[in-house]
DNA sequence: TCTATTAATACAATATTCGTATACTTTTCA
DNA sequence: TGAAAAGTATACGAATATTGTATTAATAGA
């Protein structure tokens, strides 16, 4: 009765995702050619058709699944009984280990489109503001709506060339915005780096 | 009275050979364009046509000098005052730090390459044999002849894709044909892995 | 065996990359 | 300073590479 088959358990779709992300994390997305990921995949391009709309797609998919991963690990950290900063140093060192293995052209790419689920994952992490206010962590006078109004303006910045080239990698740039951002922020800026 | 200017001393040539080898080494060399070379070294693309005649014409340029550093390290062990073995281990000790950061992509696309420079470097290494021959480190029969029969029969090894993937990568598969060549060849065999 | 899935190949439509021509600006240094 | 050398910006046709689909055949699982 099912019209769609079991395409979620195939296996040569969960091989191409394993094999895109590989390729996509290591060397960017437009560096790689769907011929290429199915050739490393094992599989033929027909069977990459069926899965994916196109390379886009399967980005997407993937991008989803690591963004899925950063919501367990909010979760996680949030649920946790320690303090804001703790939380924060926490989540950077999360964040850091995990982007650790993806090359600045995957970030910098990955960045400039935008997939609702980056959308989803501001929520996430508005929710996970409006909770460290509740508790008097973060100063209470500032809005979501501004939250998000900073949020853009600061990954405009990462369109910056110019910006950017004062840092020796993406992954230095991020975290000098995010260590502005959090700093800025915080009642008390004098907690540790 | 010289023709030819002072290119060789350029300072936009050395930025493209450097953001060259780096990109290439990261990513194989078919996965970079020339514009994205010139892009990221701060030169335009006419600059890059006056120094090189193609983006092949770059990767042999830095593939030279790659290897004249392998030259000196074959020399700087082979002067050394001991034991083949030993020297053996060192050279591997430093191919292998050498090549450590060098993409499976870029080791197998320049292999596939043959530039002028791979024969010499050939040469250099049957002269490092015929001397350890002289000295009896190495079984006196064997004709230098048949090191580069042998050779060359092992670098096509390295285009059977079955067996390539029964390794993780490819500097493994490489180490073993290393591994088979010397041990075949030296005459202990006992000698500590 | 029947049905799903996958493969192999060829293909037109597109997109990208190459290498050069042209006209221009900046650097170098005698 | 001013001529020579080095470099830039842009545009462009030609060559190549990539995309996405159609077709036909092979293969594996229930």
């Amino acid at each position: 009765m099912s019209s769609k088959p079991n395409q979620r358990k195939s296996k040569k779709r969960e091989q191409i995702i394993k094999t895109g992300k590989d390729l996509f994390l290591r060397h960017g997305i437009k560096r790689i050619t769907v011929e290429e990921i199915c050739q490393k995949a094992g599989a033929s391009k027909m069977t990459f058709y069926k899965y994916f709309a196109g390379k886009l797609a399967l980005v997407e998919q993937i991008w989803s699944r690591m963004m899925a991963e950063g919501y367990s690990k909010l979760d996680e950290i949030n649920t946790m009984d320690i303090a804001l900063p703790e939380k924060i140093q926490r989540m950077f060192a999360w964040k850091e280990q995990y982007t650790a293995n993806m090359s600045d052209f995957f970030i910098e790419e990955i960045m400039s489109l935008d997939f609702d689920i980056n959308a989803q994952y501001n929520q996430k992490f508005m929710q996970f503001i409006a909770e460290a206010q509740k508790k008097g962590e973060v100063r209470p006078e500032i809005r979501p709506e501004f939250f998000m109004a900073v949020l853009d303006k600061l990954r405009e910045l990462a369109f910056d060339e110019e910006l950017i080239k004062k840092y020796p990698n993406f992954i230095e740039f991020n975290r000098e915005i995010k260590d502005f951002f959090w700093y800025g922020i915080y009642a008390r800026p004098d907690m540790e780096k």
